[in-house]
DNA sequence: AAGTGGTCTAGACCACCTG
DNA sequence: AGGTGGTCTAGACCACTTC
């Protein structure tokens, strides 16, 4: 069969449309019509509705249950942001952190883990894997690099109890002092994926940070991802527009915001969030 | 035909990690070969080749374009983090901003809008999308909504110049001072995809933000969302791990550093960074 | 057993770009 | 004209869940 030849821009988008609606007449957690159905109604082939699908999965609104059906999703990846009546209370963050250790080796460096540790691509480091919980529920996948000899006999358990920085203090005479992070969005693949249990292709965030102690030298290189599904990053940011306008400008001192929100010049203090990495 | 049905764990999978050497074996702007050539070499369909092809080019690895081929990134997605011998200097925001004015209108705040705005859905509000440019290249896109009433004659060319708190204050007596803000990691729909130039489903920056001038009146609702590939946050942070190992515990001090990397406990300053959103 | 989502195939047509 | 990516189809088999 021939259809229409006509201007129809993109039936997946049609598709879209159709399940968005059926979405915003739902309540959280109700099942929507399954896949076949959802074919022969919108006369697409399940490829072609599948790929719809996916795109309302990525964005929180629906989640697939395998053997059981599709249903509006529960929690709404775009919650209420701001402030409860009395005061502006920030939503705060809540239940109780785990670490579970899915890998603990011993490994050389390589050149890129060297690079950004400063020592020598065959320096042994210690390299662990782990998962982070919040209320059991998987929420992080983390992968930690630390030279080897600034953590002589850690062990896996050191990295599932209490707070790796103040074991580093106590038990290794490591006071961290500094970190550069950078945070940016990505997506999960299958092992990120499978490890803290959202589908493949999910928003995350990718956090990298190396930290320093107190002499400048690199103690721990950082990368981890979180699902964002469930995470976010909440911020006050008190603002302070130049109060005298004749005065110095007060241009760069908006951590957290865009710089494109503030002026039309790009700086913007390394001091906190906002930076914008050009394209090589 | 029908393949061996021995445990081959998604053959999707084996092709990404086959698509993967192809990217490491070359450099950036390399071209790689067809898909319908990749198809025969690895012995799977168009449609499972393209799959494994989209979550490479969603991460970041590999381009495509329309009747010329496929190409390994220019722009690695994941660049050098720290830091260039001598200081630790950032990575500086560069290239300059600009802004193009895609749609200005007056409209009723509707339900959403008027509960974060804390005035009625009947009320009007100014209706502010623009696109965010870094040296001619798209951004970000950004949605702004102000209470009309706050900024009456306010026109578009005011949108695409200068600092739009500093036309606030000059121009409507309004002096920001304190915004709350969220950031979460999301994918790009059609619509994004279109604006920013970016494949659909890529991952992005979602920022939502509530400013309030100096009388705690909100005055904008921001809803923003940044390309991933080309935009990050990098903060550099002062750790402070508590000096007295008896005294008061230093945690909840280290803003910007995902809250289970420092505690098995889930209290984070809601000062900045760093926070957990329970699911309802 | 029957229904669901998960994966894969083989082939088709289109739009775009390059000779 | 011939290659490329972009989209879509119709059908198959599997794994999981429910009855």
């Amino acid at each position: 069969m021939v259809s229409e030849p006509g201007r129809s821009p993109l039936k997946r988008e049609r598709v879209r449309e159709h399940l968005m609606e059926l979405v915003e007449a739902r309540a959280p957690g109700d099942p929507i019509p399954s896949e076949r159905v959802l074919c022969e109604q919108l006369g697409v082939s399940r490829p072609t509705l599948r790929s719809a699908v996916d795109e309302l999965v990525a964005t929180g609104l629906l989640v697939r249950e395998h053997g059981r059906g599709m249903f509006v999703a529960r929690a709404k990846i775009t919650q209420e942001l701001a402030p409860d009546r009395d005061g502006h209370r920030l939503p705060q963050a809540s239940g109780t952190w785990a670490s579970r250790v899915l890998e603990f080796t011993t490994v050389r460096a390589g050149a890129r883990v060297g690079r950004r540790l400063r020592i020598s691509p065959a320096a042994e480091i210690a390299y662990i894997a782990r998962l982070r919980l919040v209320d059991g529920e998987p929420m992080a996948i983390e992968y930690l690099h630390v030279p080897a000899v600034l953590v002589p006999g850690l062990r896996p358990a050191d990295m599932e109890a209490g707070d790796f920085y103040e074991l580093l203090r106590d038990r290794h005479g490591l006071r961290v002092r500094e970190a550069v992070q950078s945070i940016e969005p990505t997506v999960t693949n299958e092992e990120e994926a499978r490890l803290i249990g959202v589908p493949v292709l999910s928003p995350a965030l990718l956090f990298e940070r190396l930290t320093c102690d107190d002499t400048g030298r690199p103690v721990e290189y950082v990368h981890s991802v979180y699902r964002g599904d469930r995470y976010r990053i909440v911020s006050r940011l008190t603002l302070d527009v130049a109060p005298d306008p004749a005065g110095r400008p007060a241009r760069g001192h908006h951590p957290g915001i865009p710089p494109g929100d503030l002026a039309g010049r790009g700086e913007v203090p390394a001091q906190m969030l906002g930076d914008v990495q050009p394209a090589p």
